[in-house]
DNA sequence: GGTACTTCTACAATCGATTGCGAAAACAGC
DNA sequence: GCTGTTTTCGCAATCGATTGTAGAAGTACC
């Protein structure tokens, strides 16, 4: 299938390829005579011209395209996320890249590599680690990067994230107030901004609720998964660390702290009282339905697209970072301690 | 940031730059001294040499790229279908383009004119309604394109699907060795192959066994979504059709069927099994957990990209189609009839 | 040493658009 | 009718690579 090229459409209109290509661009129509133009459209629209875009990203050296780093799509975390950049892009003429990395750097710094060569205008990052030296570079090198959900410890580059350490304030005094006093957190990596930050928010919490935040009550899971759950869960026990309700920092863990409780027998909430963190998507129709602290997902990738597209339309503005209200979602998995 | 370019990297080694080109693709390397390409590949290092794909692509008019066209992301079963095409197609050097389309003709349409704008060299589709003028247009155009999930009507265009009739038949055999006689089925959109597929399969299967396949046993849900589940359930109460077992079209209308269920103070399995489709991620964690025929979603868009390689590789290769086998998850959604 | 091949490298065109610059045309003013 | 502006358009260069072709360098053989 032969496309149809500019210069055709020039052709057709009997006009120089330039005069069409101003005519065919909002931006430089006013250079043409209004009836030259009309008489280039309607030739584009005969022949259905379409602009390479390849080409134009050659000559311009903007693609119209951004780069989105995913650690892992099958993570129902990340599809909201995406829609949210997706939509508020594609309104601007933008579309998005997507790449899983997987968690891994490797993989990271060959996608990084792959969009250059592809030339995105900007990059939104939802893998960044807090000890990220690859974003560091990128951020340097002057094309727009806003990072998503996570951050990295330096605080010069722009991202939108949830308010953790209210959220986890929000989830600890709900368990408060049911009466509970013993409570654990099963804290996710630490070498992520999301697992540092909860983690960190649990301990003040916990003081402020004049409650003790010992470090026994907080045990670290190598990963956002369920199993990794599991695993913390069953370090909690080992610990023996008396408690009654877990806050999980987030949902994948609260379900592998479902399978350590069931596996031993001990009923939620009855027993044990499970918070997590994030609602994801259908995470109210698991047994029991979990309370957790809903995320606005959606939201904050449309958020991260918005603050790429301020940049990337004026590349002097001061790049901001946003941080999102969480709230907290109530359902079956808390309840008052056992007497 | 300026990046490298081919000539720079050329003029370093002292060599023409059609010469780098040569020696930097394995393809034609042979062409030229080993000694003069090895000096080419030491500059490019040390450079730091990251070819410019666009112009490559202009170039070539390859772009090493393909359209992927899905519904909604955030529906749970695209997911680990985006994963089986991106790890294949990334193993040979091409990387997906995700656009979805809210199932709207028009943003089909729009996004298979900005894929043809940015040069893919072909399309993996998830999008395909039965009857699809769209897709039959890309088909005939040339351009490689493989079907996942759903099929068109027309046989012609390769596709990768499940064995929706072996599955339905599977999860029939499944109910009528429980005990169950009053099956009823929550059909899919019938303008889907896979809500077509799966109702066809439903009478036939139901013959084969025996046991009523009365329309009035069948409810056409018009969307693969829980409020559409829900809405067709409560069209199987207004009909008053007795039954004690739910066959859903997908998970999805499960869910749906599973909120009438509790608001009209049925229990599952007490007192109506349910069977689901798909077998989505966490439906094994819902209450009860749905027994649900397993469709091999990253093996379905792995093959798709496997059958989509193949066509790229040798254009004349007369393309196939794909049907995998479904299995029977069977959990605790299903039981035998109340006596 | 000359002829006939190979092997290697350089030249230049090309992909399809965008854009600075200059010239032609149109127009205004006197 | 002439000069000075403004409008409109065409020319040609350019983005960064790939590739057909031609010529130079090197080798083999008599």
């Amino acid at each position: 299938m032969q496309r149809v090229t500019l210069k055709e459409v020039a052709e057709r209109a009997g006009v120089h390829p330039a005069t069409a290509s101003r005519a065919l661009n909002t931006a430089t129509r006013g250079l043409v005579n209004a009836q030259t133009a009309a008489r280039v459209d309607k030739a584009a629209r005969q022949l259905g011209y379409t602009p390479n875009s390849i080409a134009r990203s050659l000559k311009t050296s903007r693609s119209s395209t951004i780069g989105l780093l995913l650690p892992d799509l099958t993570n129902p975390l990340f599809p909201p996320i995406v829609r949210g950049v997706e939509d508020v892009l594609r309104a601007v003429g933008y579309s998005p890249w997507i790449i899983n990395t997987d968690n891994e750097p490797d993989r990271e710094a060959a996608a990084i590599e792959s969009f250059r060569g592809r030339s995105v205008d900007g990059f939104v990052v939802a893998t960044a680690r807090l000890q990220d030296p690859l974003l560091e570079e990128v951020a340097a090198s002057g094309t727009p990067l806003v990072l998503v959900n996570r951050r990295v410890a330096s605080p010069d580059i722009p991202s939108v994230t949830g308010d953790d350490a209210a959220g986890v304030s929000t989830a600890l005094r709900h368990l408060y107030d049911l009466g509970h006093r013993d409570i654990v957190h099963l804290a996710g990596p630490q070498d992520l901004s999301t697992g540092l930050a909860r983690r960190q928010a649990f301990r003040q919490a916990m003081e402020d609720l004049g409650l003790s935040a010992d470090p026994e009550r907080i045990v670290d899971a190598a990963a956002w998964s369920e199993p990794a759950g599991a695993e913390a869960m069953e370090q909690v026990h080992e610990r023996g660390v008396p408690y009654t309700a877990v806050l999980a920092g987030n949902d994948l863990l609260a379900l592998g702290c479902y399978d350590i409780l069931e596996r031993r027998g001990l009923r939620c909430p009855t027993n044990v009282s499970v918070v997590g963190f994030n609602d994801m998507p259908f995470i109210d129709r698991v047994a029991p339905p979990l309370t957790s602290v809903r995320v606005p997902h959606y939201e904050i990738g449309a958020e991260a697209a918005r603050l790429l597209l301020e940049v990337l339309e004026d590349p002097e503005r001061h790049p901001r970072s946003v941080v999102l209200p969480l709230t907290l979602s109530v359902r079956g998995s808390t309840a008052s301690p056992p007497a």
